[in-house]
DNA sequence: TGTGTAAGTAAGTGACTACTTGCATTTACG
DNA sequence: CGTAAATGCAAGTAGTCACTTACTTACACA
């Protein structure tokens, strides 16, 4: 493994367990395996160093696509909620350590904000299409529900650690749970009533 | 005003900018107009300062209280979510802080969960009754129903500043439609428009 | 073999941190 | 008035922090 490799993903796990200020460049440079000077040469400050590793993980998340036009809604969503949520949960350390930090340090909030916008974009998307195509029976603003769904995922993801009693049980299928009554709310026929093995074939095509 | 509130106060405002290991007991005795030394005289600790500022906050914290039995659903759950989003934004700042450092401070962790823990808890409560009283026409698992509920308010209350645009405008009444939208999910009839083509369709959709 | 680059070692700088000590001053109250 | 508690002031302690300087070592490559 690189060097800058190694000092960027400690300086990333260090950031995740102590946020900004308990990230001292020498416990960023033990966890690196590697000298305290040598951070300084290759990144010049303990801020530009954190910030370059927070843009490396940024620029490496990637989840679940939503196809263009909805074929099995239940399905499509719900996979895309559980990319979602897995996500969070893997990073929820560094992003509650963000949120926190974002006040004092605003240009962290570029990299803080660049996952959800994304996220945010491509579901307001196919929930429109969704609406377009007639297949929501009920009335609804997309930003809305996108919101709901997004903000439950996220409460969840951020949340169940610390108190897991207040969250639906169990944590695997929460992410389908939370999919299924917005979908409800939309007035979505429940695909699973229905025979889909060929669009299911064709979403995961689309997701691939 | 008393100087040991003052300093509680003052105390609780340093900690919501600059978190812990941010609120420096110097900054915090600028704050509360109060020699240093005061502090630790006090409290012995600034680890026992914060503990007790973040206990005396936590216990002044007080939101609309839902009925035991619902009348007036939309209405009541939307006085509910708008006093309880306005509580989750005036205090976001020291919120967002506390999730940041509760992985390396676990005792602040009861003060965190308080709240939120009530709130699920008196939201389950209602929506239970709703469902008992037959005031909801489709099936719903209370606590998936109030997690989402509260998940969208929470993650409206932490990241509308962060990226307004992703949020439903205007913020006065998201809360609204976030309720709007979660009875809709519930098949709970909308007061404002009774007997509606939904409403018919719906039962249509039931029957079959 | 010579040279440039990245890395390590050792030592230190100045600023800040939580917290202490000793002593003077103010304030509350019987 | 007298006393005790609360507070302030000045100084200091031991530690940590980001970051620097000066010098040495390892290695790639021509």
């Amino acid at each position: 493994m690189n060097h800058r490799d190694a000092i960027l993903a400690a300086a990333a796990g260090v950031f995740a367990k102590h946020g900004f200020r308990g990230s001292t460049t020498r416990r960023i440079a033990d966890a690196a395996g590697v000298n305290e000077i040598t951070l300084f040469r290759q990144f010049g400050s303990k801020q530009a160093l954190i910030n370059e590793a927070m843009r490396h993980l940024t620029q490496s998340a990637v989840f679940a696509l939503l196809p263009d036009t909805p074929v099995d809604p239940e399905r499509e969503l719900t996979d895309w909620s559980e990319s979602f949520i897995q996500h969070l949960r893997l990073q929820s350390s560094i992003i509650r350590k963000t949120m926190g930090e974002i006040e004092e340090r605003p240009d962290m909030c570029e990299f803080a904000t660049d996952v959800p916008r994304r996220a945010s974009n491509d579901l307001c998307h196919y929930l429109t299409a969704l609406k377009r195509q007639g297949m929501a029976t009920e009335e609804f603003e997309p930003k809305t529900a996108a919101a709901m769904l997004m903000g439950s995922i996220f409460a969840d993801a951020m949340g169940r650690d610390m108190m897991p009693d207040v969250f639906p049980q169990p944590e695997t299928i929460a992410a389908h749970k939370y999919t299924q009554l917005l979908l409800q709310a939309l007035g979505v026929e429940n695909g699973s009533r229905k025979a889909t093995s060929k669009q299911t074939k064709r979403s995961k095509q689309l997701s691939a």
